[in-house]
DNA sequence: TGCGTCGAATTGTCATACAAATCATAACGT
DNA sequence: ACGTTATGATTTGTATGACAATTCGACGCA
């Protein structure tokens, strides 16, 4: 069920997608612009018709261009353009400078994660307790496995959005998730983990008992350590994550 | 040519991603089950396959499905398509029970706005100053007109959100644009709208000299008010809900 | 029973043709 | 000389038909 490169390898059509909006994304073509017609993009890219306008198709939805008779296919403004769509993220990432892109997304989070907490200690339901739990469980299982540990993170903090039992909470913990997962292909907080443990835990049991102050508290403090831990991470004396990401954009 | 109800999307691949994208998000094809093959598509709707099938490049682009060779397009999850598209929020509030979105929007927003008061107030570039002064200026150049009072209040917060300088902000702002342009038309005005003002003001000035602590505060009252104007609303009273619109606005 | 093979169904891609929209330009009338 | 209208050209939009790729299911065979 985890095919990630799914969507990228095969389907021409999504290849061919990708190709553009990265170089939109890329500033290749301007906000305003125009971009090549069909008929120059099939020759460009050696496909058909068929797929440069299922392509755009893709691009429309996603909020990149739009496209007029005569006139061509504009590049919309930025701001149009719809930014939690995981592939304009995707884009994002491979673009972005990593430590801007960091700060930005836990000035985000700073907001919103507590909030979620909040709201998760009122009205999440018992099937969420369970996932919950389930998913500490996994942390707490995970031992020395970093990877299994990453993955046990995430879909705790994803439990927690979904807990509020309000699908706009739930887009912003995807942004989260993706951001993450594409950046640091592993973690190196090793030596927090015990303490970040004790906070998950806190964090846990205060939406098990429905506690929305303590929840909230829970995850300022979880959220302030984290970020600690970042910086520690941009930091050159200490472990440096592989930055693949940030080297596209070069 | 089977609905003529929607005259503004002229293009008939959107005309008919929309009349899916409502169906699945109805709940007429349930998650996880195979919608109707292209072909079926066709007949119900009299449109080529063409149409059908940029459609459905549209729902894939939002995440609502996912198509594969012999299998048939098959309905994600709901937590898997991307709640922030425009087009998927407006499908949603075409179905979803007023007092409750508005409800959870507000939950959203009660947790992210203030927030992004206080970094358009630490982040805010000149541009942006004079855009939210503009937008200002067009709230109190409204007068009676009630429609100009909304755009206006709209530009108003869309400026907080872009004067963040952080594109993860704008998203939220473009679900809160969307949500309230489209469920009240046009909203008649309240007594409220010279206090409103007030709060504004204070916001944008707080903003203005750059203080990132009044400017949380100037939201959070703002928000306040505007969230006790909703809960009027919610009477069951058989209030018009028309009637605290431009308050929800702000 | 277990296995491979083949066929059918469905999406993916291609090619072509024409329709609709719209901009540029030329022709026309006043 | 100026504005208006007709015309044409260009680009996207839609339709249609064909074939490829993939995969499920059923049949036949050992």
């Amino acid at each position: 069920m985890t095919n990630r490169n799914w969507a990228d390898s095969f389907k021409l059509h999504l290849r061919v997608g990708d190709q553009i909006g990265l170089a939109i994304m890329r500033g290749e073509f301007a906000p305003g612009s125009i971009l090549p017609t069909e008929a120059q993009f099939c020759q460009t890219l050696g496909v058909s018709r068929t797929a440069v306008r299922e392509a755009v198709r893709g691009l429309i939805a996603k909020g990149l261009v739009e496209a007029r008779s005569k006139l061509g296919t504009r590049v919309r403004a930025p701001e149009d353009w719809n930014q939690m769509d995981p592939d304009v993220l995707k884009w994002r990432i491979q673009l972005a400078d990593t430590s801007t892109y960091l700060e930005k997304m836990f000035q985000l989070r700073n907001a919103v994660e507590p909030a979620a907490a909040e709201n998760a200690a009122m009205y999440a339901r018992e099937v969420d307790h369970d996932r919950l739990s389930e998913a500490f469980g996994l942390m707490e299982a995970a031992g020395d496995d970093n990877a299994a540990w990453v993955e046990a993170d995430l879909a705790f903090h994803k439990c927690i959005y979904i807990a509020t039992r309000n699908e706009f909470f739930w887009p912003i913990g995807q942004l989260f998730e993706i951001g993450l997962r594409e950046m640091f292909s592993i973690a190196a907080l090793g030596q927090h983990r015990p303490r970040a443990l004790e906070e998950h835990r806190d964090l846990r049991d205060a939406i098990l008992r429905k506690d929305p102050a303590a929840a909230r508290e829970a995850a300022q403090v979880m959220l302030g350590n984290a970020r600690t831990d970042i910086d520690i991470i941009r930091e050159p004396t200490g472990t440096k994550p592989k930055r693949s990401a940030d080297r596209a954009g070069e």
